[in-house]
DNA sequence: ATATATTTTTAGATTAGTCTAAAATTTTGT
DNA sequence: ACAAAATTTTAGACTAATCTAAAAATATAT
């Protein structure tokens, strides 16, 4: 809600009665719900679960459930861990998307590399304006990945399915394409850029040495190297269809 | 702060000893202590003032400024208005910095009118990064006003001056440019719009009109057209140098 | 110059989101 | 199957930012 009275104004998030509609905290707990039971093919989240990537307590966790439970974003049988339900889960979507666009205009509009924009992106995420995001995913030509190769849900709250592998768990000698990574810390994505793994590159293995479970492989047909068991793990690729 | 774990993070403000260096709301409140001084030439802002603008009651403007003194951010004698320490401005012309920035970045890139960027500019304009600040700035191309025509102050967090007068107060058939308005409401910016009046544009008072005092004005030299004493009152213009 | 009106501050309460410690529930291991 | 371990919830407390009501200080008006 904008207050304006006069020449200046006010942003105070929007309330209703003086109760906050979604505050950023309660879109941060659904957006991590979101990711979790995704990453569990669905299956409930646990409030330690939610503990250690909300960085707060057990308790907190379980404050906060209860809220969200009252408002109807979560289904929430205590003990038993949680799930969203559909108004959850299209105000996940909301956040995920406007973060995921926001990325991109880091790197595309800005030049940031891909291992500097998550921590704005958690910030930008939270801007509350149905007309910016329109006209942002315009801007930016309503790009279907982010810098990461996560898909961006599309504006009616739809996440697009994608089902790409891990390259550890792809055949020697097969032809692959670097479509994501399944982590995103700044130092993974800088150790990728050091190798020249990037987003699109072409991949082959082509041996897992006896020695350290390390993966021998071909780049973009050219590049002979070795990258660890952990990297394998989580590059995610899709068999090249050329 | 941004506290990551494994895939997921969090965004928290920033913290040290789990107290807020600065939250959402110590910033506003700096804010609207600059712009009101500004708009007083130095003088002292009052605690109503600030209630008014901050669109709370005055109890609770005494309790905040009685917080931001205790962090000297302002010069604060009880009963006797405020004023920003050097800490105060700094903080404050960093906020008006990005507020203006993302303003400048939602018409000139996103393409809204200037009458629909205040509320989106007053949540973007909390969002904490100076690499993101300075490469916006780089991407925009360093302007020095805003569309509104409000100056932005610089990275080192100098305000440039600027001297501008009201159309009201410029003598008959003296040619002016149109430099920026002293009211922001959609409603003025949208009535400016709809007689072509824009930044920039050339404008000459040729009669004040003894019926209602409303100004008649040659327009880019071409147009001439009627507005009100109140329209004329919140045009800032400066003399032709041509 | 002093009573009245206005402004500002203080006192005490409320809400969101967090915490620690303790109690309740579920899971695990033998 | 049941005791021990782990997980989760509840209870009670804290902070930031707000509120209303009342007290204190300042300004105003005849």
């Amino acid at each position: 809600m904008l207050l304006a009275i006069g020449y200046f104004s006010y942003y105070r998030l929007s309330t209703v009665d003086n109760q906050l509609i979604t505050s950023f905290t309660e879109e941060n707990y659904l957006k991590i719900i979101y990711l979790l039971t995704e990453r569990h093919n669905g299956n409930e989240v646990s409030t330690n679960q939610l503990a250690e990537h909300t960085q707060t307590k057990a308790a907190s966790v379980s404050d906060m459930l209860r809220k969200l439970a009252e408002k109807n974003y979560i289904n929430y049988r205590k003990y038993q861990g949680v799930t969203l339900t559909e108004a959850g889960e299209q105000i996940a979507l909301g956040v995920i998307r406007k973060h995921r666009l926001w990325e991109v205009f880091l790197v595309e509009k800005l030049g940031f590399g891909w291992d500097e924009i998550h921590d704005i992106a958690e910030q930008l995420e939270h801007i509350d304006s149905k007309e910016l995001t329109k006209r942002l995913d315009d801007f930016l030509e309503n790009p279907k990945f982010d810098p990461h190769g996560d898909p961006i849900p599309d504006a009616k709250g739809k996440m697009p399915s994608v089902s790409y592998q891990k390259l550890s768990e792809i055949p020697l000698n097969q032809s692959v394409v670097m479509m994501g990574v399944s982590v995103h810390s700044p130092a993974f994505l800088q150790h990728l850029d050091k190798q020249q793994i990037t987003l699109g590159c072409d991949l082959k293995v082509l041996e897992i040495s006896d020695f350290d479970k390390s993966y021998g492989l071909l780049l973009n047909n050219k590049i002979r190297l070795f990258v660890s068991n952990e990297v394998a793990r989580n590059l995610l690729v899709q068999v090249s269809n050329a």
